[in-house]
RNA sequence: GGGGCUGUGGGGUAGCUUGGCAUCCUACGGGCUUUGGGAGCCUGAGACCCCGGUUCAAAUCCGGGCAGCCCCA
């Protein structure tokens, strides 16, 4: 296994691969298979975010993949702004289509048509959608697994009010939901308010989610969008008022994507393999038999395992014979499962289990009768664990500058007084080679440009994934 | 957007310069034996990315494609 610490980015593509999280082998660029494991690991954050946007009313629906030419020819910057990476169907078999269409690279084209035709009067908003689908961008740079696919697992909120107020509170709905997904994930992280010239397209303005990796790099984990009426004049998505008065719908997005599993990744693992979030670990508990002398164990482990699925936690016997416990402990380890359970003679006559936490690998024997709240408290401890310790490196590689001059020196995010003009921000990206990542939103310091003096305030840079 | 590197059993590799039976490690199947931090012995199966060219002969040289990786903007 190579180490992690200086060899961030190999690192990283070694153990994905190595912990089954994702074959890269399928021989189409960009697109990558999800074996068993990746797939259940994809699937636990799936259901986090899903049962934290329907506790806020939010409803599950699918919109198709394919967009024709026409819903897409809208003349418009949101278009404008991916017609460089669409992928198209031009054929049905051998015949060329009469109308190409357009494999979504986001669901905006596809869903608004429908959301004019549903949206008939105030009564019907707000109207809160999602979808988790994949969706298919012509990336032209290097793909790398999770971070940046052709094809993306994809979480897309859509949302439609009646006015500008009603949907700017849907943006603090939004930052609701993203704490409590990156709390069951122990993700920290920043809201930047994107510069102008990186907002989506199309829309008044965008909020970024970033967190900054072990390596120095930021890592984009979610991405809301204030879209005003810019959509629904295009769309023609308009309701009917309490006065009878036609008005263009406010809308609003919000989007997530495999990247939550990179940053999971990146964020905690070390030189041993990943270390899963329980919340997430397709594998919370994975119980390793220790044979010994002709003693069996079978009984035991198997009650144990019993009790431990009994409490609600996913847990796994690994009884494979061919192989040794030392063995399965580094196997089990370089997949992030967040405990071990060792059973041997001593737990099975002692009636005791030893659990093994992956973050420490400190042993700790536990009672059987003691299992229940035990285990519990294991969790608790292993998860908050992790958000600190991810919380302080955040912070060590957050590094505050004054002179452009030591921005190029520093790894991390680079906090810097900028004044907000695009010819200024062009300079520090220039002589640093850092992105800008915009505006935190809860920063409120005030200082002068470094570029040109002006008043300015607190911005990032960084480099990016 | 520009430049560079690489493709050999499932994974990692040697061989390529100088064309001639494809190396080793690991993982995998079967058997015996072991098991408190990656066990051992025996045995078996498994590969030159694709298409074309040069040649008596191509993993090796040439052209194109596909795929992966790195650097710069």
């Amino acid at each position: 296994m190579i180490n992690k610490k200086n060899t961030g980015g190999e690192w990283y593509n070694e153990i994905i691969e190595a912990a089954s999280l994702v074959d890269k082998r399928y021989p189409v660029k960009g697109m990558n298979v999800l074996p068993p494991y990746g797939f259940k690991l994809v699937s636990l954050v799936d259901g986090i975010i899903r049962s934290e946007v329907n506790s806020y009313g939010f409803q599950e629906s699918m919109f198709p993949l394919l967009i024709s030419r026409d819903q897409l020819s809208v003349e418009f910057e949101h278009v404008k702004g991916f017609e460089g990476q669409v992928f198209w169907v031009t054929k049905g078999g051998i015949e060329p289509l009469e109308v190409d269409l357009a494999l979504r690279p986001t669901s905006e084209a596809a869903m608004y048509p429908m959301f004019s035709l549903w949206i008939r009067a105030h009564t019907d908003l707000p109207l809160k959608l999602y979808q988790i689908v994949t969706t298919y961008r012509y990336e032209t740079k290097h793909t790398r697994a999770f971070i940046r696919d052709r094809e993306i697992h994809f979480f897309e909120a859509h949302t439609a009010h009646v006015d500008l107020e009603d949907s700017e509170k849907q943006m603090a709905e939004y930052r609701q939901i993203m704490k409590s997904v990156a709390q069951k994930l122990c993700l920290p992280y920043v809201i930047n308010r994107r510069p102008e010239w990186d907002k989506f397209p199309g829309s008044q303005y965008s909020l970024a989610f970033d967190l900054i990796l072990p390596s120095g790099r930021s890592l984009q984990i979610g991405t809301i969008h204030q879209y005003g009426e810019n959509f629904a004049r295009n769309y023609e998505i308009q309701y009917s008022d309490a006065d009878g008065e036609r008005k263009f719908v406010n809308q609003t997005t919000y989007g997530m994507s495999g990247r939550l599993v990179a940053a999971i990744v990146f964020m905690h693992g070390d030189d041993k393999g990943l270390i899963l979030p329980p919340a997430v670990a397709p594998i919370q508990f994975v119980i390793v038999p220790i044979p010994g002398e002709k003693k069996d164990l079978g009984s035991f482990s198997a009650k144990v395992k019993n009790q431990i699925e009994s409490f609600g936690y996913r847990v796994h016997l690994d009884d494979r014979e061919a192989y040794t416990p030392g063995f399965k402990y580094n196997d089990w380890e370089m997949r992030g499962v967040p405990f071990r359970v060792e059973i041997g003679a001593r737990e099975a006559d002692g009636n005791f289990i030893t659990l093994v936490p992956r973050n420490t690998g400190k042993r700790k024997k536990i009672e059987v009768r003691d299992l229940q709240e035990a285990l519990a408290k294991a969790i608790s401890v292993l998860q908050s664990d992790l958000m600190s310790a991810a919380m302080k490196m955040m912070s060590d590689l957050t590094i505050n500058v004054n002179d452009i001059k030591n921005a190029k020196t520093s790894t991390g995010m680079i906090r810097l007084m900028w004044c907000g003009r695009k010819e200024c921000a062009d300079k520090i990206e220039e002589e640093t080679e850092l992105s800008c990542l915009g505006y935190p939103q809860d920063d409120h310091g005030e200082g002068s440009c470094v570029v040109c003096s002006l008043p300015a305030k607190p911005a990032y840079f960084s480099r990016t994934y």
